[in-house]
DNA sequence: AATGAATGAGCATTCATTCAT
DNA sequence: CATGAATGAATGCTCATTCAT
């Protein structure tokens, strides 16, 4: 607790989290229709409709609120994830469906995770890191228990296992398959037919291919 | 032959490959120690033991150089599985585990690799962007027809489709479970429990699962 | 106002001006001291008590600043030729006397009135480039159309092209004839008595020479 | 002074000067097809069909060869001048004439001489200075004592000075005349109907505007 | 609280010059 | 002499962050 959080608590604190809140969701919806990590903290501004210098009363760096806006993200694959698992008839495919779906909605998803790792190494608070994981780790206790439930040859754990192997595998495969820019104007030539790939298939394939093995395991 | 052709002037062409090949050598060693894609110029050029313009003789930009240093681990990497492969007992498991000791003796791939697209997407020409990925893809043709001939249930194409999703999860997998600076101090509290991974042990999992995934396929 | 302008926050659209003509006049202050266009931008700010960063929320590039300085004296030596023009004794010589006097008063004048072409040719965008020929434009036509009604053997336009020529005039015989710091130390030599020039002499006469033929003109 | 000549070995002293002037020509050339101060020693170097090493050879500065390429343009503009003049039907026509005929075959004169006091102020040292002033000195006497002989109405020393008179109106003129790149986009635009000058029917006016000044004067 | 003007560290890149070959 | 690889000082500009208003 700084002098300055202090002095930031004199705020009714369900105020101060509902415009954090708006500002994470107007970056949001910039993301969607433009995505890249690499927007300056003026531009994010702008676009969620405050001054640069609000945003620092909410968030003490650039990287920990972009941070903020992949965990909104990420929340909400959590979700749609845990919706899918919770219906009577939960399965693999329609697990996958449900969070590709989601995915195809929201390809804003895709810069921001792949980032965010470099974002936890650079600028951001020990503290919002911790806050973030730990925030996530708590969805993922359910989920893996929901799975383990599903797929009885799963050991302790393993279901959040499986759900992080997915996370990594959406996000990978996006940074091999999603064409930069510097290859987009050679997208066409026949060299690079190889890396023509369709992502969702791919993508929803590898991640069927990882829970089929993960309901196929015996105790 | 590496420090002595940083200092010796590069006249024929064949030293200034060679030259070449040093500077990206000696990033690639101060990345084993130090990892990290956000060097300035200055002091991968430091590292390197040349000046900072002589870099800009052998490299458009700094993007270029660091995607430079990627691509020479990227194919060690399908030298490794190659050789793996190629044995008349390859399988899955060798392969795998062919692939992690790589990687266990080259931790300074992972920041590259996760960097990789960002840098694709931000300085690198279309030039050197192409030729990174053609190089690549050359690789991938002759290492997915193997694993064809391996696993018959596989269909054309899919061969290279499995490396890709292996990288993919390689470089996600990572990206998830590396613990980032910021988390470094709090990785021992209790909350932090379900991220204190064995990365290679769960990379080796998933892979397996991945690969095992790819044999059982029928045709 | 110059000083505590520079040191407040221009908030207001007109401070905003006010600041940026601020700017504009300390640079002026730099270059009557010590005159050169080659200023490193760091050095400009410094001299300008703002900092670096500062000087491009008023100027898109260095070269568009140091325009805006050299449009400022330009204006200023318009000014004097044309209260010159408007006594009604108006003539040549007072017209000169008074130019040569502004001049005499602000040696800072010629750096960048001969450096202004090379920067309309390097980084100064078409927009600003435009803005300060219309602006001087405007101030051309009232002056030819007086110089006109003073010597009725011109035609239209002719007074213009007199006040250019006129400027001309000032500038190449300045680039001509003041000593460049590499000649300084051997001015004294007797090889260089040629060049010794009073310049103000020189000049006065030139311009008067130009002025009487116009006046001679017949229709 | 072919490019033969341009790789051949310079041994003898009187060899040496050749080469120095075999550069100074290619890069004369070089100004001639694409005027600009601001090529690179690079560019100069391989304009001229040398290593850029080899420059270095012949000038201690990239400056002293430039001044070394305006130095010849403007002993060549002189040696046009003192043809004119040399004439026994002389006159101020004919040398105006002769001159502009001059200038028009080698646009790459005004950048050079337009960039000269700068580069004396910056790069030059003081001997080669010296040198290239004293160089053009020797030149304006018997210039000017042929122009004081055409007008009595001259004294001494004002023939010189009507030389270096119209030197400068020719270089002010450039400047202010001919259309910087940044203003070529918006040259038709009717605000600068004014600036659309016919370069050369001004500049002839006016420089024989100052020699009739001067065939007028009374001694 | 909100703003956006002000800041200045940081950095990639250029290019004149040197010097090993 | 000739070369061009190597150098590294120099610099314009960006942008995250601060703080006066």
């Amino acid at each position: 607790m700084t002098a300055s959080q202090l002095r930031r608590r004199a705020v009714a604190p369900e105020a101060k989290s509902e415009k954090r809140a708006a500002i994470v969701n107007a970056v949001h919806e910039l993301a969607r229709r433009d995505l890249s990590t690499s927007y300056s903290v003026e531009q994010l501004a702008k676009k969620a409709g405050v001054a640069k210098g609000t945003v620092y009363l909410y968030f003490k760096t650039r990287e920990e609120m972009l941070l903020a806006v992949h965990e909104k993200h990420a929340h909400e694959l959590f979700d749609v994830v845990e919706r899918a698992l919770a219906a009577p008839d939960a399965g693999a495919e329609k697990v996958v469906r449900a969070a590709l779906r989601y995915l195809k909605a929201h390809p804003e998803f895709y810069p921001l995770a792949a980032g965010c790792r470099s974002m936890l190494d650079k600028n951001v608070g020990t503290e919002a890191a911790f806050a973030f994981k730990v925030g996530l780790g708590r969805r993922l206790a359910p989920l893996g228990a929901r799975i383990e439930e599903l797929y009885p040859g799963l050991q302790r754990g393993e279901g959040a296992i499986l759900v992080m192997n997915s996370y990594a595998m959406v996000v990978g495969l996006w940074q091999l398959a999603d064409p930069p820019l510097s290859l987009r104007p050679v997208m066409h030539r026949p060299e690079m037919q190889l890396f023509k790939l369709d992502f969702e298939r791919q993508l929803s394939a590898a991640l069927l291919d990882l829970w089929e093995a993960a309901a196929r395991r015996k105790p």
